[in-house]
RNA sequence: GUGGAUGUAGCUCAGGUUGGCAGAGCACUUGAUUGUGGUUCAAGAUGUCGCGGGUUCAAAUCCCGUCAUCCACC
C-alpha cells in the first residue's frame, strides 16, 4: 500500500496533483517546503509558519546533530516539540554537505568524516548513524546518507557515487527497519547526475530496497536545463503513480514550474529565505531586488497582488530601509512574504492542474516573469 | 600670542624623503547565490589632493604665502 495517491494527471505535461499521507496528516502536492536547516526557518516563528499554510519543512540532521546535539532535541520530545512545528518534517541526511562542504570531508564506503565548521573537530558518520540520528530527532521522513556529486562529473564517477548511494540506502533501510517505531517513513535519494541510464538503474535498485517515496538528488547543482529535464523525465517514467517525487534543493519559481511539468511533486529550497535575508522579494512580476536604490522612495507594497501581512502593511521604501541598515526585521518581513508567495504559487499550480489548465498557467507565468 | 601637528573619495587613512596615469579599507551602486556557514564572491561609481602663487617638460609630492582644525605652552 502506497502513501501517495495521484489526484489528477495533467493531459499535456507530466504534471500531477496528489496527496501524500504520513503519520500526522496529509500534504497536497505539488508542494514547496522551506528549509529550516538548524530547526528554524530563518526569520519566521512557528505561528507565522502556520498562518501562511506551510505544509512541511526540511531540517538538516547533520547540522542539528552538531548543535544543539541530538540528545537535547530527543529529550525535548523530538523536533516537532522542540521547535513547535506540527507539519511534516523531512530531515536531510548530510549528503548535500558531502557536496557543499567538499573541502571539509573525507569519504569512503563506510561513511563520511566531516571536519566541523564550528570547532574543527572530526565527526565520522555511517549511514546507520545518520538513520539513528534522524529517528532520535523523530522526523517524519528519514532520508538516508547519499553521495551528492557536483556537475560536471564523468559517467564513471557518477556511477561510483550511485553505487555508494545504493549501498548506503540498503544499510540505512535495514537500520530503519530495525529501529523505527513511531510511524516514521523512509525515502531514498536517486543519484546519477545527468546520465539517464544511471538514473534509471539507481532508481530501480532503490525501489527494490523498499521506499516510501523518491528523493531526486544531484540536480540543481549547475547542470544545463535540458539535461536536468531529461533526467527528470526518466525518473518520472520509472516511478509511475506509486511514489511521490521530491526534487531536493530546487527552488526558483521558474525552475519549480518547469519541474512540475516534468512530474515533480515536492520541492525544498533555501531560495525564498536566502533572498529574503539578502534583500530580494519574489512577486507576481518576478524578482524584485528591494535593496536597490530605485526603491528608496517607493511607497507601494512588495507585490500589489499579494494578500500577505507584509504586503498589506509595509512599503518597499520601509523594507529597503530595514535591509540597508541591517535591521533584522527586514529579513524577517521579506522571508515571510517570500514563503507566503511560494505557498500561494504552489496552491495556484495545484488548482491549475486540477482544472486542466496547467500548461496555460505555466506559459502565462513564464511570459510574465521571464527567466527567473 | 609662541611652538608643534594635521588637511588626499561620503568616513578612516596610505602615498609625500627620492616629482612621472589619484590609491586602500569601510560605506555606496549593480550582479550572483538552488537538499543554507545570516555568509561569501564578482563587478562598478566616487576626487578643486584645504586655498593662492612659484620652481619644473611634469607637482598630492619641492619652495613661498594663506586659511582651517587639533595639541602644548603662555
Amino acid at each position: 500500500m502506497s502513501n501517495f495517491k495521484v489526484i489528477n494527471n495533467d493531459v499535456q505535461t507530466l504534471a500531477r496533483t496528489g496527496e501524500f499521507t504520513y503519520r500526522n496528516g496529509t500534504i497536497v502536492t505539488p508542494a514547496f517546503f522551506p528549509v529550516g536547516t538548524q530547526a528554524t526557518v530563518k526569520g519566521l516563528n512557528s505561528s507565522q509558519i502556520r498562518e501562511i499554510n506551510t505544509q512541511g519543512m526540511l531540517v538538516n540532521a547533520y547540522h542539528v546533530s552538531l548543535r544543539p546535539g541530538v540528545d537535547i532535541v530527543k529529550n525535548a520530545g523530538g523536533l516537532h516539540e522542540f521547535m513547535d512545528f506540527n507539519g511534516m518534517i523531512i530531515t536531510d541526511s548530510g549528503g548535500y554537505q558531502i557536496f557543499s562542504l567538499e573541502k571539509l570531508r573525507k569519504l569512503n564506503d563506510n561513511g563520511v568524516t566531516f571536519q566541523s565548521h564550528i570547532d574543527g573537530s572530526y565527526i565520522t558518520l555511517t549511514p546507520e548513524d545518520v538513520v539513528n540520528i534522524e529517528l532520535d530527532l523523530d522526523t517524519d521522513i528519514v532520508v538516508p546518507l547519499d553521495e551528492c556529486v557536483k556537475y560536471p562529473v564523468t559517467e564513471q564517477e557518477a556511477a561510483k557515487a550511485c553505487d555508494r548511494t545504493v549501498l548506503w540506502a540498503k544499510r540505512s533501510k535495514s537500520e530503519f527497519a530495525r529501529n523505527a517505531q513511531k510511524g516514521n517513513l523512509f525515502m531514498a535519494i536517486v543519484q546519477g547526475s545527468v546520465y539517464p541510464n544511471l538514473r534509471k538503474d539507481c532508481l530501480s535498485k532503490l525501489i527494490d530496497i523498499g521506499v516510501d517515496g523518491i528523493c531526486i538528488g544531484g540536480l540543481s547543482v549547475g547542470e544545463p536545463l535540458d539535461l536536468r529535464y531529461n533526467a527528470l523525465s526518466v525518473i518520472s517514467q520509472e516511478t509511475g503513480n506509486e511514489y511521490m517525487r521530491y526534487f531536493m534543493g530546487c527552488g526558483k519559481p521558474r525552475d519549480i514550474i518547469d519541474a512540475v511539468s516534468y512530474g515533480v511533486d515536492l520541492f525544498d529550497c533555501v531560495m525564498p529565505t536566502r533572498w529574503g535575508r539578502t534583500g530580494t522579494a519574489y512577486t507576481s512580476k518576478g524578482k524584485v531586488v528591494v535593496r536597490n536604490a530605485a526603491f528608496a522612495r517607493d511607497y507601494t507594497p512588495l507585490d500589489e497582488k499579494c494578500d500577505c501581512y507584509v504586503c498589506k502593511t509595509y512599503t518597499k521604501a520601509y523594507i529597503r530601509h530595514l535591509i540597508n541598515t541591517g535591521e533584522m526585521l527586514g529579513a524577517q518581513l521579506l522571508s515571510y512574504h517570500n514563503i507566503y508567495w511560494y505557498n500561494k504559487f504552489m496552491s495556484d499550480i495545484r488548482e491549475a492542474i486540477n482544472s486542466g489548465s496547467f500548461k496555460e498557467f505555466r506559459d502565462e507565468f513564464i511570459g510574465r516573469v521571464g527567466e527567473e
